[in-house]
DNA sequence: GGTACGGGAGAACGATCGTTCTCTGCGTCG
DNA sequence: CGACGCAGAGAACGATCGTTCTCCCGTACC
């Protein structure tokens, strides 16, 4: 098994370790286990945990945007777009593993801690507003109204994981129909 | 120092240090220094630590829920008070040792891990919804239409903690305002 | 064919944590 | 006055975690 293969498969073994179960739950020796890469090699690829989870986050943000972006992409321009966020949403909500959003769920648990993971979490979710605004601009809504927007999605993230139910996104979904039609 | 005391000491210490560092940042020796409580007594009142998180978090939400329904208590009935619950939200995010929603926090952090936690958290965010859901009645919303109301306040406390800024609650209830006038 | 090298498995180490135990002192009551 | 009991301080214990080290084996090269 050469780096780049010890790499992905660290990656992915940690990834979802961390999303379902924490990230301070999560030992390393769980991550080697579930990897199947040698906690020499482990550390060869990863000098330490907080690298780790430092990967596993850009990862995931570049991944979750893509992912995003593509369902967006497949609809017709103008306000199906906008919508389009909280229908792929609603996708990601009714996934088995689905657990909250795992930037909001790290920063909740080290952000206060880990200066490193708090920046993680800022830049995914500056990200996520900034395509959303530019979703916005392009139905004609001026900057000032993208606030809600994203607002709706965020808060129908947390609400989905807490309440285990992937409603919220047809909420969230609603009322940016509502916010659409009145501007 | 009798019981009383002590129990109380130890949930204003406990509930500050969970909150500013995550809880499983705080040890029990922690909890007893910034208490001034004995070890011996703090397990005599919490006899473990899920006992002692779930006492914070109990006593948190009941605390929360009252300050904010004092809040809006004091606005005219209508439109208002729906307003008065995200001018509420600025206030809180103001506060200079704002670090988000302690339930969404400690969902991030132990819901994955600790049934209880979870469990608290669903109960708090339940009686928001409740809350929430009286006050749009009351000004002729339907039942449907409170999601939106929720998912903005909700979106705004994580926007606020991550952000750093309390600028997600204006957001917020411009989003509100613009709901309201359409229904 | 011998030897040096690299990688895997897992023991080992030091730190920390939740929890319990020991020791010491002090107040109380007969 | 003496014995008992409770409270506080902190050591101790067992578990776990992040990280490193040791040992061993297969392999490639001279």
């Amino acid at each position: 098994m050469d780096l780049a293969e010890a790499e992905a498969r660290l990656l992915d073994a940690a990834e979802a370790l961390f999303y379902e179960r924490g990230i301070q739950a999560v030992g390393m020796d769980q991550v080697r286990a579930a990897s199947g890469v040698s906690l020499k090699r482990l550390y060869q690829v990863f000098p330490s945990k907080s690298e780790l989870v430092r990967a596993c986050l850009d990862r995931r943000d570049h991944r979750w945007r893509a992912r995003l972006a593509a369902h967006v992409e497949g609809r017709p321009e103008g306000a199906e777009r906008v919508l389009a966020v909280y229908d792929w949403l609603y996708e990601w909500f009714t996934e088995p593993d689905f657990r909250g959003c795992a930037f909001i769920n790290a920063y909740g648990e080290l952000g206060a801690v880990d200066p490193a993971v708090a920046d993680a979490v800022r830049a995914h979710k500056g990200a996520f507003h900034e395509y959303l605004a530019d979703l916005v601009a392009s139905v004609g809504g001026p900057e000032r109204a993208v606030g809600p927007f994203v607002l709706l999605a965020e808060g129908a993230m947390t609400a989905a994981a807490i309440s285990g139910s992937p409603e919220p996104a047809r909420q969230a979904r609603s009322g940016a129909r509502q916010l659409l039609a009145a501007t």
